[in-house]
DNA sequence: CGGCGCGCTGAAAGCGCTTACATCCCCCTC
DNA sequence: GAGGGGGATGTAAGCGCTTTCAGCGCGCCG
């Protein structure tokens, strides 16, 4: 019933080397020949194997994607930039989720998808050491997106610059008493965006000598900023601006700074980071990135690393801050 | 370099038959042997090759999700849903969106897909009949979710009911002119979650003889929301209450009725449909549905015809109405 | 006019598994 | 104690492609 080279080759009267080598497009065919190729493999209804294909050819022509979460804004627009490139050039996309609860998940992760793809893209994962060298080991090309490891190509954003612009932001409206949200506690990983944007909101703030006075932690949900929030803003000293390391973070905050009477932004100013959809709405400032730009992007070094491997590319992809009405002047005490 | 199935044999001291069945749990392997075995193949690293098993063994283990986005708050649910029961059963997941723009995308993508995939799980997508028999064709096992067809088997939740449930709410709270926002205009596929939405709200507002004064379309975005919010609430005649599909568009209503200065509840009534994250963060009243529960049932379905098809199966999902603050009476004309 | 090179095609050997089918051996039954 | 049955293992034939290598015919050069 199945309709294979062979029946194709038969049709087409010529030798199903020659339909294998017309139908992908390789040199030493006779014109004629493809096209006779091509429209008995029409008729028929002819569709390569592609089990078959990668066992011989050895490549899998599918890139594996591996987050540690798909539910996210983030991740969404990710996934999509990643996707409209992959089927493109014609790649298949194997989606898998690192369980983050387990420590070796990714490394887990990696080296079952490792066979089953030519490259991986690693999205807004947080790789210990260890665990890099372990990836290098089990997978050819490996490229991660929204951060940075030295081994690997990367696509990512000047974490650093940004969130130095909101300290800037914040320190030039004269807030004195800052906080910030971060994602988990203990993640110290160089060159990671929650350390990245930590070093440098600390670096735009000490421009005008201004110092963190807190940190809680959000986990990068909403619900997690709502916790967070409720914790900073009940303490007995009180930050007068909040930066959370996501906006789905700063909606908690602002959630939180509602539930307890704090006005936005009278009372407290609170800044974001992606330029979530809702971000307009809620009238929050934060720093846009282009997400799918992004994914875009890092499935284009994929691609390319498979053609031709090379030192690491680091790739930065340009931000904005966007203020709107959820940042104001500091309160006077 | 590459560890194949002969390495394991010979380390063993086996056949390469008695390895592939002693690997894979099968049947009339000794107990010993299969110790022997497994601690062999432990020793030498040994992976199957996915793309020999695949094409010796006639079957994938991958099962192929086409989506027609992936960054909506629903897709990234179901996502999650279903990556966590296949990557639990050691299927793998393939990633497909259709772009919409294109009309025969669907059917187009499927066809791409089945060759590579042993199930396919079709997610808010609207077919129309010819379409439905396209992917019959080239399809072995279909699973619908969100959405559903008499061919395959779906997993979704009763949008008649829960929509009927949102108009009872908003006609007992004394409103009279009520609008609703669609995704596309002049898609009316039975049985298809809009389709079927609009038909309960109209039933459920037909208990107390409200009809639906206009709709608008929002297509299923923030922004699109707040188009639709802006036109319907500069109308000549306005809605006390509007009934979004979603709550990305209830969220985009709720931004037109501030930027025109409309107060909500006061003056106008909205409900969305999802339970979105930040549905309560923003006291949207709105229709709760479990959408990573829905995922996950849907891999199971698929899953399962993968054993053994039968016909097609339904299973519905139960809802809930959760009023918040975005709903009130209807103001006094 | 013979030989050489080149463009095109075909034959065949895998790619690394799965899975009938054959084989062997041990133990039980009569 | 011979015959049988059944569990454990091995042998080998594919699965549907890709790719190397050889072959063939033609045109061109000397």
């Amino acid at each position: 019933m199945k309709i294979t080279i062979d029946d194709v080759a038969r049709e087409a009267g010529v030798s199903l080397a020659t339909v294998s080598r017309a139908l992908r497009g390789l040199p030493n065919v006779a014109p004629a020949t493809r096209e006779r190729v091509q429209a008995a493999a029409d008729a028929l209804g002819y569709r390569p194997d592609p089990s078959a294909s990668r066992l011989a050819a050895g490549s899998t022509s599918t890139i594996g994607l591996l987050a540690g979460n798909v539910d996210s804004w983030f991740a969404g627009r990710m996934l999509s930039g990643v996707e409209g490139v992959l089927a493109g050039e014609g790649f298949d996309l194997l989606l898998a989720i690192a369980d983050r609860s387990h420590p070796s998940a990714v490394v887990d992760r990696v080296r079952e998808l490792a066979p089953r793809v030519d490259g991986l893209l690693l999205v807004d994962l947080l790789l210990e050491d260890e665990e890099v060298e372990a990836v290098v080991e089990s997978a050819r090309v490996v490229v991660t997106a929204g951060s940075r490891t030295e081994r690997f190509d990367s696509v990512l954003i000047d974490n650093f610059d940004a969130a130095a612009q909101v300290g800037r932001h914040l320190a030039r409206l004269g807030h004195r008493h800052v906080a910030m949200v971060d994602g988990e506690p203990g993640v110290a990983i160089v060159h990671s965006a929650p350390f990245e944007r930590a070093r440098g909101f600390r670096a735009g703030l000490a421009e005008a000598s201004v110092e963190v006075m807190e940190t809680a932690y959000g986990e990068f949900t909403t619900q997690g900023g709502v916790d967070a929030g409720l914790r900073l803003l009940s303490a007995r000293e009180t930050p007068t601006a909040i930066f959370a390391f996501s906006d789905e973070m700063a909606f908690g905050v602002l959630q939180a700074a509602r539930s307890l009477g704090v006005r936005v932004p009278e009372d407290l100013s609170v800044v974001g980071f992606d330029d979530h959809d809702l971000a307009d709405l809620l009238g929050l400032t934060t720093v846009r990135q282009d997400v799918a730009a992004l994914g875009a992007l890092a499935a284009r070094r994929v691609l390319d690393q498979l053609e031709a491997a090379g030192a690491p590319i680091h790739e930065v992809v340009p931000t904005t801050l966007v203020v709107r009405g959820s940042t104001g002047p500091a309160p006077a005490r």
